[in-house]
RNA sequence: UCCCUUGUAGCUCAGUUGGCAGAGCAACGGACUGUUAAUCCGUGUGUCGGUGGUUCGAGCCCACCCGGGGGAGCCA
């Protein structure tokens, strides 16, 4: 019976007569005219040791010569082990050979790698312990969010990834046509867009939260969840150019909904990766960044400091730190600043609400005292802003007028506007970033790590 | 886009004042009665990121270009 390698290493296996396929993580002779070789599948961080004997049909011709990378097929029984470090192996009856990795071609070594030489190698990196880690840490994330909401009553809705509204607010845009782009049809000097595929100018989506609107208000609680792209050219290890967004929109919530809604999100996924990620949490702990667990256990048990704006600009006025750029009310928070408010001053976990209105989006409810927006921030340490949300502008009145001063146009928003126009109601949501939350619970420092296959300004490989 | 830093063997790095290109690991060959990144002995390894320049002579100095990393801005 061919079973996981995850299940192999239950000490329940004992005894078993079983299969197990996957590749040869390393080879150990032993003098005893015998093979110690490790294989890992993928079902979890940790290795089956295999116990192939030196009296095995193929053992001089073949597994002598079994590299790193190797494919195999081994039969055999399940034994407990003798030898510390597992608590199971098995002693091979057949060791079959899949496919060879050629040991002076393969470029996974039996060592450590540095994360920048592995990413010249995102073909093969999955089959090192941490991205083995990563891959399982943020596939649990992408599952807990999923029942995080449909167990709370959210419908998942599939917002478009090409988008023709140009001024979403959200940043630089990748353009999306189909024009040859080196015979572009021109019009009074001007490229002729109506001649484009979808006779107008279009783009990738920069976020589904305006299309989440319309299905929040008519169908309650939703969430997105889909890539994302944005063509800024930053060159930080928060920043991807292709994302992944988790985005919920709430009709009837207001900012504090939202915030107790953030924190049960954030808190569901942690409990959830630590419940069914031990093993891995456990190699992330003592390889990646120690404490890492202590500090996630610390968030569950915690309830989030919440800080007005007003209150974050005073603690960072009033506290002895010296920070770069100056800090009075109005202006944008620095990273500086944020660092300090969720490492130093808090050390957990905040979330900011109720920004200055001239540093946020045209979208965010103006509050009552006229200088402020229902906006906020959830920020975590190390990572920086994970989510980012508000309630939204539900008054067609105040909603025009943000518009214009925001300098856009009130006849492009036009089914936005109509969502105020007909049946308006309070309405509130946030985006939190994927990568973001698996740095943030693995410890990966670079976020090009917790992605299979990053791509950012200049990079585009695989 | 800006600032800092870096590019030398398959990998990680050293390379002095400009004077014959180095080490560890991996690989390969051998030894070794249960190993855990096994150990021990032996062997081989180069477009010094690219182009141009200075020089009798450049890995090293100069100019430009390309790539990596860190930080800032922007944000998730």
């Amino acid at each position: 019976m061919w079973i996981s390698i995850k299940q192999a290493r239950q000490p329940e296996a004992i005894g078993q007569q079983a299969q197990v396929r996957g590749w040869v993580r390393t080879r150990r002779d032993s003098k005893g005219g015998f093979s110690f070789i490790e294989v890992n599948d993928g079902s979890c961080l940790g290795n089956l040791q295999i116990i192939a004997d030196g009296n095995l049909a193929n053992y001089q011709s073949e597994i002598t010569t079994l590299s790193v990378g190797s494919s195999v097929v081994i039969t055999g029984e399940i034994k407990a082990s003798v030898g510390q470090g597992q608590s199971t192996e098995m002693a091979a009856s057949e060791v079959r050979i899949t496919g060879i990795a050629s040991a002076t071609d393969y470029p996974l070594q039996k060592k450590q790698h540095t994360f920048e030489k592995l990413r010249e190698w995102a073909h093969l990196r999955p089959r090192t312990n941490t991205f083995g880690a990563v891959a399982r840490v943020r596939n649990r994330l992408s599952f807990a969010t999923h029942q995080f909401f449909q167990n709370d009553g959210f419908l998942y809705v599939h917002t478009p990834i090409i988008t023709a509204s140009d001024c979403e607010g959200a940043g630089q845009m990748f353009r999306v046509t189909t024009l040859p782009i080196d015979k572009l049809p021109m019009v009074n000097g001007k490229v002729d867009m109506s001649q484009d595929f979808f006779g107008k100018a279009s783009y990738l989506t920069v976020s589904g939260q305006l299309e989440g609107e319309t299905y929040a208000t008519a169908l309650g609680k939703i969430y997105t969840f889909g890539p994302t792209f944005r063509a800024e050219n930053s060159h930080t290890s928060r920043h991807l150019s292709e994302f992944w967004m988790i985005e919920p929109e709430m009709a009837f919530f207001e900012l504090a909904d939202n915030m107790t809604l953030a924190e049960r999100y954030l808190k569901y996924m942690i409990h959830d990766v630590l419940t069914h990620c031990a093993e891995d949490m456990d190699f992330f702990e003592k390889r990646i960044q120690p404490g890492v667990t202590a500090a996630l256990q610390l968030v569950l048990d915690t309830p989030f400091t919440r800080l007005s704006y007003t209150e974050a600009v005073e603690i960072l006025t009033k506290c002895d730190e010296k920070f770069e750029y100056p800090v009075s009310w109005g202006i944008d928070l620095q990273a500086e600043h944020e660092r300090y408010i969720t490492e130093k001053h808090v050390r957990g976990p905040v979330i900011l609400y109720n920004y200055p209105k001239e540093i946020k989006s045209f979208y965010m409810r103006l509050n009552d005292d006229d200088r402020t927006v229902a906006a906020m921030d959830v920020l975590v340490p190390g990572v920086g802003e994970i989510i980012g949300g508000s309630q939204r502008e539900e008054r067609l009145d105040v909603l025009t007028e943000r518009m214009l001063a925001s300098g856009l146009k009130a006849e492009d928003y036009w089914w936005y506007l109509d969502l105020r126009r007909f049946g308006t109601v309070p309405h509130a949501g946030f985006g939190l970033g994927l990568e973001r939350m698996v740095q943030y619970t693995t410890g990966m420092t670079n976020i090009r790590d917790v992605i299979p296959f990053p791509r950012a300004p200049g990079s585009c490989d695989f």
